[in-house]
DNA sequence: GAGGTAGTACTACCAGGGTAAAACTACCGT
DNA sequence: ACGGTAGTTTTACCCTGGTAGTACTACCTC
């Protein structure tokens, strides 16, 4: 019941990955301009290449420039970072980690019947 | 609506903690010798004075040895790092957590019927 | 009071995320 | 054909978490 790659990805490299998920595939400059954040363009490059080395992203050449795309999956990700937070602080729970988020954050009181109606759907499974 | 300290801790530092906020406060060797993982005791020790300089733990002396109990509460440090996960992949909202959780972890019939209790009080406010 | 011991303090690394300048290179336009 | 420029590659830091050996020191015991 263990996720084979536990990724713990930073937030530069987090947000590197949303933008090429969301662009499908992109340069190095693509990628810069689509960031919130502003970095220097060789940040971004430089930090493509580690992410490459980790195979996080791969390239192809199209003359003389890069194009990156993701080559893990979102889902993945997603599911490996919440999976090790869950681990880590409600030790392995994902109840507690739902107890908590219901009982602590500002949830509205819409988004909780939309909730309930998830509930619901999901038990009929 | 922002947290002041966003807190990311790493495995040790984290653990260290949760041993603190469940023994109230403890020695060196109290604290190495609750943990899961071994380490060696000028790890543990080391840690702690990092994790004092940046405010996370305290200690008073009894006699030559050193007390250390934890400076922040386990609420705002889970508070923290949740909402840190929340910021980063979903956006900042907790109702796509929530349904992520709800979508694709494993998550027990009895569980659903618990947590849709919960909703259920937490609607009443 | 001399020596072991239980503590802390100091020092030193490594890895990884992040940052970016500087160097190199291939191409393009005039 | 030559210079600028758009790219990549190289190099070099910093910071933090983690790891731990070594050095120092106070105390306790015989």
């Amino acid at each position: 019941m263990k996720r084979k790659k536990d990724l713990r990805l930073g937030d530069l490299q987090l947000a590197i990955l949303q933008m090429l998920w969301e662009l499908g595939e992109g340069t190095v400059t693509d990628v810069q301009e689509a960031l919130a954040t502003s970095h220097a363009y060789t940040t971004v490059a430089t930090m493509l290449q580690k992410m490459e080395a980790k195979g996080l992203v791969s390239h192809r050449s199209e003359g003389r420039r890069f194009i990156y795309r993701a080559s893990v999956e979102a889902d993945a990700v997603t599911d490996s970072m919440v999976g090790d937070l869950v681990d880590r602080l409600f030790g392995g729970s994902v109840e507690a980690m739902l107890t908590h988020l219901l009982e602590s954050k500002d949830v509205s009181t819409r988004e909780l019947a939309r909730l309930e109606k998830l509930i619901e759907t999901r038990r009929k499974r």
